[in-house]
DNA sequence: GCTAAAACATGATAAAAATCAGCTGTAGTA
DNA sequence: TACTACAGCTGATTTTTATCATGTTTTAGC
């Protein structure tokens, strides 16, 4: 059908897809394959060689790594456009992420050769691509900066502050929900800490928590914890 | 003198010029701008906008970010052959961290203006910048997971791994000197911490130590400390 | 060489966070 | 329904790490 093909995607405003003629994107139209990955299904493991990049059409992912103590950290969470495991294709190396799906999803597996090409002969999207990663990179300056100087309840509350951005119901829970292990896993702490900090912060009033569903209260005032205030 | 030529230069080996092509190594070589920066000196600071980009031909530089609680998280260090400010040239955006030289360094500046004709042109050049980055953005994900999966201890013993890749004297002192702070600010701890583990890694015959000047003595046994046995 | 400032060092204490243990609720399933 | 497994929760305790205080050593400038 129509929308499946990838010049009317509408997901691809998002990424650099859009950098691409119309004859790369009939290219990686017709290479394309798409998947239903259902809720903790994993999408690639860390150390995998991938054979293509995954766009992400619905749905959230978690992108993590084993630390040698056998915890694994989320880097970071990919939703709706993002694009996965391009660092590995364009490197040419297997990847250090593994990708398990937090809630049902929907992606398109695109191989890399079609990529490949594009990238050696359209610079428009070899730059484009190039931003994104800028952007990834400065992105991942920044949590390196949260881990190594903040406590674990500033972190607690910049999860809090992550989490909103994928969304809220009417009642303003997030629509992505995530158990206690994942956020200890996202904000790099005990779990039990993660659900010390969860209820403190609901006896507060920065968030509102009913079991799974998590969601922020005060936006201002766990901006200010965060911030170190 | 020949030996400022781009075309000619030793470093070019370590990075991405080397993609570039006969003309635009000559605009290159034509725009640049060759610095000397003295120990201590700032060669550039979080939220300037750059003009270009630095490669470094000698010496040492640490690039870092400033936490809301004052402190300085170095990022990483570059070392000879490795380029400051791309991220911050491709992206178009003011740069996410201060560059302050570690010891005397020589540094060539090169305007955005002929990278990014470059960028434009010469999809093997900008591949080859993609790929540099790919390859910082694995270490950013390493560096985060150890940050919030390892303790102090461990971080150290990682910090002086890190730094005997400097390159050491014949004695198995590093070439480069930083200080205690320095070091509690890779390694995102406080400074009294990072002396006392020093002072510790030193009664237990880890490492060197003998004033400002510090070295690896038991690799092995360092590296199984950083693993976590 | 002298002096002031900065860097280094160490002890005592406090705070933060992890770990251990056990208990409760809840979702899946036989 | 009842059983089981697992997520969530909480208290007690220990470990780790930061902070504060203070003294010593080094370094840079005169």
């Amino acid at each position: 059908m129509e929308e499946s093909r990838c010049e009317n995607c509408i997901v691809r405003q998002f990424n650099a897809l859009r950098a691409m003629t119309k004859e790369e994107l009939k290219a990686v139209s017709d290479s394309k394959e798409t998947r239903t990955i259902r809720k903790g299904e994993s999408l690639f493991e860390e150390g995998d060689k991938l054979g293509g990049v995954m766009c992400v059409r619905n749905g959230v992912s978690k992108l993590s790594k084993l630390s040698a103590n056998g915890k694994d950290q989320i880097v970071k969470l990919a939703t709706k456009g993002q694009v996965m495991g391009q660092r590995s294709v364009v490197a040419e190396e297997a990847t250090n992420l593994s990708a398990v799906a937090v809630s049902d999803m929907e992606v398109c597996f695109i191989p890399k050769d079609s990529i490949n090409s594009a990238l050696h002969k359209n610079p428009d999207f070899t730059l484009e691509v190039l931003r994104h990663m800028a952007h990834d990179l400065r992105e991942a300056d920044d949590v390196i900066v949260n881990m190594s100087q903040k406590t674990v309840k500033q972190r607690m509350a910049e999860a809090f502050l992550y989490l909103q951005r994928f969304g809220v119901d009417e009642d303003g829970y997030f629509n992505l929900r995530l158990s206690r292990e994942d956020i200890s896993n996202v904000v790099g702490t005990a779990t039990e800490s993660a659900i010390r900090i969860i209820s403190e912060f609901k006896k507060k009033g920065l968030i509102i928590a009913s079991g799974k569903r998590l969601g922020v209260k005060d936006e201002k005032k766990l901006r200010d914890l965060a911030e170190g205030f």
